[in-house]
Formats: structure tokens, C-alpha cells, sequence
DNA sequence: CCAAACATTGAACCCAGCTTAAAGGTCAGA
DNA sequence: TCTGACCTTTAAGCTGGGTTCAATGTTTGG
């Protein structure tokens, strides 16, 4: 009767791997709540909801690293919602700065696909110059000091 | 008389470290036109040019394989601008994913955020609460089969 | 009772894009 | 000539989030 959790029931009910949580245990992100006579760990519906949990703060792009944060906050006794914040706000941060780059990047990879698209010579290619011509920058032209 | 660059110099002119000259050797991304007498590297211009393509090439969102074909491609015969727009349209496809992605924990990052600035009790935290009630999924709720 | 399907461990490996270390060789200026 | 700034090589290390391996133990169904 409801004897818990083997590691393997535990992943399939998660979706993931056995050895993800065991990685995770490693990370010291979860622990199982016991284990059998044949050394066989025990998992409980509450490691069933911190993988889950791990899993979500995952998806909202908090590092394993946040999440043990996170967790410990979650365990702990005081009012966390300070550090909570913080590290949202630090997660937040980086998440604009990754966008900012990727919509650089967005940019530039659609203006060659444009100069892609005009029909041009046989052993030309507007792109592969357009990157030779942004090579060439109006710096410093001195050869041996 | 114009004898080249040392890889020191080079490095210098292109703003990046020495290791990582001869780390884009390794990979077969650039070589130097020459060795001197005691076996330095030497470079012309055209390893000067060759770099900064490299790098505006990856500042464009280009993993240093894709370099490496699009530098295949400019030194070849035959007309590259078919495989360079597979290369753009591969690499903006990973872009949108990518930003998509960001888009999502942005959202969720935010309205996190919001719970925060509600007033609340000393010991809770309506961020912790939520990830913890996005772990309690509907799925199979059988034990032991 | 035996084989299959699980479980255990530690350690090594993977990815990209470098960086660092160790141990030595070369070169320019004082 | 010597010092110190350069250069050479190979090899290993780093980051994060795992995966894979090998050798071995346990449990379960037939």
C-alpha cells in the first residue's frame, strides 16, 4: 500500500531520465526519502512536487543554481520574498539582455537573406561580401611598429 | 618592409586574445601566411580580414561551423549563394526559436515580479506558492502498478 | 530457479568556445 | 650579455546541464 516511489516510476511520472535525478541529487536539489532494504531509493509525492517544481522554475529560465536558491528559500522559515525578487529581477536582466542580441542578430541575418534573394553573378555573393566588407574596419593601418 | 604581422600584433589589431588566434588554427578557421626564421607565426592582411570576418560572422549569430562553411564558400568556384541562404535561413529559424523562448520566461518572470509587489503574510511568497502549484499536474496519480 | 528488467555506484564523457598552465625558444633594447 | 617581452608546443581546464559507461546488486514474473 503506497510504499512510494522507485527512481524509475518517479522519472516516468516526471518525464525525464533516471539519471537527471540523480544529477539532481548530486546538485543536492532533491533527496529521496529513504530507501529500501535492497538500497533501492524511496521517493515520496513530495519529491514527486520538487521535481515538478525544479522543472517549472527550469521553464522560466532560472539556472539549477536559482532553483536550489529558490528551494531553500521555499524550505526556509523566514519571509523570502525579498531574495525571491532579487533574483527575478537579476534573471529578468539577463533574459532582455539575451533578447537585445538575439533581435541584433535577427536583424542582421535578415537584411543578408534580402541580399540573398537579388539575382546576381555566377561566383558572386552579396552576403559573403557584405561580411568581408564589415571586416574591414577604419582602424589603425600601421604594420611593424 | 612590411614583413607581417606577429600573431601578438594581429591579435592587438583585432582586439582578441592570442589563444584565441591559434585556437581558430586548431579548428581550421585561419593559418598564418608564413613561419619566420625562428618558427613565429606570420600574417598578412588577408589573415587580418579573414579574422574579422570570423568575428562579425559569430557576432552575427554564426557558430564557428557555420564560419567555417561560409569561409569554404567564399574561397570556392562555384556560386555559394544558395548554400549561404540555407545557412541564414537555418540559423534565423534557431533565432526565432530561441526568442520565442525568451519571450515565454519574460512573461512569466514579469507576472512573477507582480505577485511580488503585492503586500502578503510574513512567511509566504506568492512566487514560490505559484511555481509550486504549476508543479501539481493533472497526469496519472496512480502509485504502485 | 532463472532471466529480464529494474536498481546501485563512481567516473568519464558530451557540447562550444575558448583560457590557462607548463616548459621551453626567440628577439629587441640597454 | 642579459633581461624581459614576446613567441612556441601540448595538454588540460572551464562552464552547465546533463548522459553514458562499466561493473555489480535487486526484484519480479513465469
Amino acid at each position: 500500500m503506497d510504499a512510494g516511489f522507485t527512481i524509475g516510476e518517479l522519472a516516468k511520472e516526471v518525464g525525464i531520465p533516471t539519471s537527471t535525478i540523480r544529477y539532481y541529487e548530486r546538485c543536492g536539489l532533491v533527496s529521496p526519502d529513504g530507501r529500501t532494504t535492497g538500497n533501492y531509493r524511496i521517493y515520496g509525492a513530495s519529491a514527486l512536487e520538487r521535481i515538478r517544481f525544479i522543472r517549472a522554475a527550469q521553464g522560466s529560465g532560472f539556472s539549477l543554481t536559482d532553483v536550489a536558491e529558490l528551494l531553500a528559500l521555499g524550505d526556509g522559515t523566514s519571509a523570502p520574498c525579498k531574495a525571491v525578487q532579487n533574483l527575478i529581477e537579476n534573471r529578468l536582466a539577463e533574459t532582455k539582455k539575451r533578447m537585445e542580441d538575439l533581435i541584433r542578430t535577427e536583424a542582421v541575418l535578415k537584411s543578408c537573406l534580402k541580399l540573398c534573394r537579388k539575382p546576381q553573378g555566377k561566383n558572386t555573393c552579396k552576403v559573403l561580401d557584405g561580411l568581408k566588407s564589415r571586416s574591414a574596419s577604419p582602424a589603425s593601418r600601421n604594420r611593424r611598429r
